[in-house]
DNA sequence: GGTCTACATGTAGTGACACTACCTATTGGC
DNA sequence: GCCAATAGGTAGTGTCACTACATGTAGACC
């Protein structure tokens, strides 16, 4: 699954994983992976960027931290995090229902305009 | 619903559009619009382009008509198209699935990483 | 000691694509 | 005469994910 196809709803995901508790940029990545099933592999060009940008939108906040002399930088959901959450969650619902809508086989025209 | 949100899917339901039968520009938007109840209200300026480059792409083809003294481009699915349209709805299906799961949300992480 | 993989973060430059804002032209109602 | 609806179009912009690269540590294997 490329992420060129997630186009406008990776924000989304990104604030989901976030959800349950603060995690850093690489696990966020495994957590994807595992929760779609493999089907959503981030390269770490889309990843960290896109993690910058939602910090800068003030949707997540960051500390460093060191664990095993790694340092990581652990993302958690700012209120105004939870709220765009809400709303993708809902933008995606009525997009995905929008879509299906579309892309579901329709009897041929019998008087094609 | 913007046509952003839609982001690499417009190809995909403006295929689907054309599969019942031929159609011009025109008449996709108002389709787009009438089959997805209002929500799909794409601007002139996204869709003409959209099915110049769907042209190029070999997947419709188009040929000019004259109806009631307008100029119309009457667009068709080539076979590549239906294929191509094929291709998007797995796609879809597969993506959308992804993405349903990942924005459901989650238990709370007792023990974060 | 050297190499390789996994972990961990990052940036620069590119390309795809939908957007806004315009333009042209005809038909028909007011 | 004017305006809305019908019908097609383009130029320039901005967003955003991409590829490709750079940096550094920890641990396994030889």
């Amino acid at each position: 699954m490329r992420a060129e196809t997630l186009k406008g709803h990776l924000d989304g995901i990104l604030l989901a994983v976030l959800e349950p508790g603060p995690r850093h940029g690489y696990a966020i990545m495994e957590a994807l992976r595992e929760r779609s099933s493999g089907q959503i592999d981030l390269p770490n060009g889309t990843v960290y960027p896109a993690l910058h940008r939602l910090e800068r939108a003030g949707l997540i906040k960051a500390n460093w931290s060191t664990a095993a002399g790694r340092r990581r930088r652990v993302y958690q959901l700012t209120p105004a995090g939870r709220r765009a959450l809400d709303v993708e969650r809902s933008t995606w619902r009525d997009f995905s229902a929008a879509v299906t809508a579309l892309l579901r086989p329709a009897p041929p025209v019998v008087n094609p305009s």
